[in-house]
DNA sequence: ACGGTGACATACT
DNA sequence: CAGTATGCCACCG
C-alpha cells in the first residue's frame, strides 16, 4: 500500500479512472493521467498498477476490481514486463472481445482506433462533484 | 540514506 | 524519422 496522503490519493484515483473503462475496450497510462489533471505523471499511473494489491488481498482495489489489463501504452502496445505477463493481459483482453495481434518480434498490439477509450473526461466526473 | 530503475509520454536534437 | 533528455515518484538494492 502507498505511503503518503498523496500517493493513496493517487492511487485511489487511478484505480478508479480505470474502473471507468468499458469491458472491451482500452485506454492509455497517459490517459489516465490527462483525466486525473496530471498529464505529466503517466508513470505513476503504471505505478500504481504494479503496486495493485492482489485479488486474494481483500482490499476495496485489487487486480479483480480494477481492470488492470484494460490500460496499455499511448502505441497500444503492451509492453513485456515478467515472463508471460503481457501474454496473460492479452488473454484477458480477448476475453473482453478485444481483438490482439502478436508481431514476428513479440510485441502485442491493440487497434486503438477500434477498442480505445479515450474521452475527455471521466463520466462519474462529469455528473456532478468539483 | 541515496541513487538507479521503471506497467510511460512528450519535447527536443 | 530515430535516438536522447526530462518529468514524475514508488520501489529495490
Amino acid at each position: 500500500m502507498p505511503h503518503s496522503e498523496e500517493a493513496e490519493w493517487w492511487a485511489n484515483a487511478v484505480y478508479s479512472a480505470v474502473q471507468e473503462i468499458p469491458a472491451g475496450k482500452v485506454t492509455s497510462y497517459g490517459h489516465i493521467a490527462l483525466l486525473l489533471g496530471e498529464p505529466q505523471r503517466p508513470r505513476q499511473v503504471g505505478v500504481c498498477l504494479k503496486v495493485l494489491a492482489p485479488a486474494e488481498s481483500g482490499a476495496h482495489f485489487n487486480s479483480d476490481t480494477v481492470p488492470w489489463q484494460r490500460v496499455i501504452n499511448s502505441k497500444g502496445m503492451i509492453s513485456h514486463r515478467g515472463p508471460g505477463s503481457a501474454q496473460r493481459q492479452a488473454e484477458g483482453l480477448e476475453a473482453e472481445g478485444v481483438e490482439v495481434t502478436t508481431d514476428s518480434m513479440g510485441d502485442i498490439h491493440v487497434d486503438l482506433s477500434r477498442y480505445g477509450w479515450f474521452p475527455s473526461r471521466l463520466p462519474s466526473e462529469g455528473a456532478d462533484e468539483e
